[in-house]
DNA sequence: ATGTCTTACGGAAGACGTAATAATA
DNA sequence: TATTATTACGTCTTCCGTAAGACAT
């Protein structure tokens, strides 16, 4: 039994539904079936009794959900309770950013938290890969995370807005579109986008990186990246386009890219992100002095 | 919190070494030491204080042990329970073999099974790969193995055992210790010896296949094989030598292999396994004929 | 010097998504 | 036909052992 199964079983018995359940955990389908397939077969015997118009738990299942769901549920909260105590009497609350932009805006809520809380020291310590943005956090490297949404974890906790960019399309400067004033969306149309390497959700990568138009056209995915400047290598050397933030335009500057605002976008909103479990007074303190800057 | 994380963490706080640790779980303590050093990270404090003389658990680590050991114990007997409830009044038992002279010798076994038990069936399904023996109990696809010991699982039974074989050495007839009348284990010293694929436990390899003499010369690890067959057409082609157990001299003799018995080489013990979670009145029924059988 | 825990690295098991397939209404 | 569950397959993560390193007795 291991943790995947256990929680794909608890998740499909609450559900009863193979597709609801596999969006409720972030996976395909195909693989919540493989899932409880194999736990049926070692346990010897069907869980469900499915149709493809409806799936019920067996008499066996029924009684395994009874007896596993609350003990479950008591080893997450004494993991919780467990990383709960570990970040009390703490020293430094440490933060990590995505994005030099963040980073500038993170250092004017550093400025009111100290003011407010000079006791407490606070150590901006690094910069996450464009992939697995939230792994510091997971990893227990970080305590806050100034990061971009959409964060649809349920394991972390999205705080306060810092700031709302636009979005620019990087391209060389010889490009078809580097004339151009602005774009829309649809003139990504079949060509190749540059996007974040694959520990990134999918959900956050159809959301930065779409793989079509708003009307239906397909964009190629080129190849993967780590890192904003990785990223402005590629395009210079012509291997595809990018859709990057308006901080990109500042912070970024080079003679062989040009960045035209994409007019229709979605905004990107970078905010404070931490683990619900490591959740302490520092950092709802840190939040509130978020909360407190005008916004931008 | 990954079960292997989980079964780590208990373990260590239980045995509050890492190389016992590592032997109970049958890991290498390189990896104890890694998996509860992530897990520290996660939680963000550590939960043992370690010197390279003593592991003690902190604080929160004897506080998590507390609250999560007895809910880990309801969860594994939650499903043991339901493992056993899946196998009552299942229509036939399903028994794999390990090698055709257990397969002889299992029809005995069946055959009185049959006599006392008239309206129970028994399927004889499948010949298992040398690596992975006990896979099939594992996956729930038999529900008893007549295999080759050691067996030190936690979760499988130990039965009576059928058949006790001596060993042989299997060479290409054209090889220098075809002409012995005997050999000894040290004859294998810096030789290639043909040994099972990788998902069999190390303990099982070591005992099978030692990779070094009585006197602690080596005993090189050759190709890896899944069946009797493919070991012996490696043999043919010149690529290495295997230990065999006498059964092979009698089912698969063939003009180019010649068996030379080994001497002092450990017996080989071929028993009835099974599941402890899935053992069922028929399993034990079958247990109890295999028993009654005149030893051999 | 020995026993202990930790770190670095290459290989292999299996978790995962994609896409084709089957079944039901 | 639309919606659902299952199966087949190739990719990639990460778990694992080996072996070298660091530290203490």
């Amino acid at each position: 039994m291991e943790r995947h199964e256990i929680e794909a079983f608890l998740a499909l018995a609450q559900e009863l539904h193979f597709r609801r359940t596999a969006e409720r955990l972030h996976l395909s389908s195909g693989r919540i079936s493989q899932t409880i397939a194999k736990l049926e077969r070692r346990i010897g015997s069907p869980l469900f009794e499915r149709s493809s118009r409806q799936v019920r738990l067996t008499e066996i299942g029924r009684r395994l959900y009874d007896d596993i769901a609350p003990h479950h549920r008591a080893i997450g909260e004494a993991f919780a309770r467990a990383a709960s105590a570990a970040h009390v009497g703490r020293d430094a609350l440490r933060v990590g950013f995505l994005g030099p932009a963040t980073g500038a805006v993170l250092s004017r809520v550093i400025g009111v938290y100290r003011d407010r809380h000079p006791g407490l020291e606070v150590r901006v310590t690094m910069e996450a890969p464009l992939s697995n943005h939230v792994g510091a956090l997971r990893e227990g490297e970080v305590d806050v995370m100034a990061t971009m949404l959409p964060v649809e974890e349920p394991d972390l906790v999205t705080g306060p807005v810092l700031l709302r960019e636009g979005r620019v399309l990087a391209v060389p400067s010889g490009h078809r579109l580097a004339e151009r004033e602005h774009v829309v969306l649809e003139d990504l149309a079949d060509r190749t986008v540059i996007h974040a390497a694959s520990p990134a959700p999918a959900y956050w990568q159809e959301y930065h990186h779409p793989s079509r138009t708003p009307a239906g056209r397909p964009i190629h995915r080129g190849p993967a990246v780590d890192t904003v400047q990785a990223a402005l290598t590629l395009i210079g050397a012509g291997l595809g386009i990018a859709v990057a933030t308006a901080q990109a335009g500042q912070y970024f500057r080079r003679p062989d890219i040009v960045y035209v605002p994409i007019l229709d976008g979605a905004p990107a909103d970078f905010a404070l992100v931490w683990s619900a479990a490591h959740e302490s007074e520092q950092i709802r303190a840190f939040a509130a002095a978020a909360r407190s800057l005008p916004a931008r």
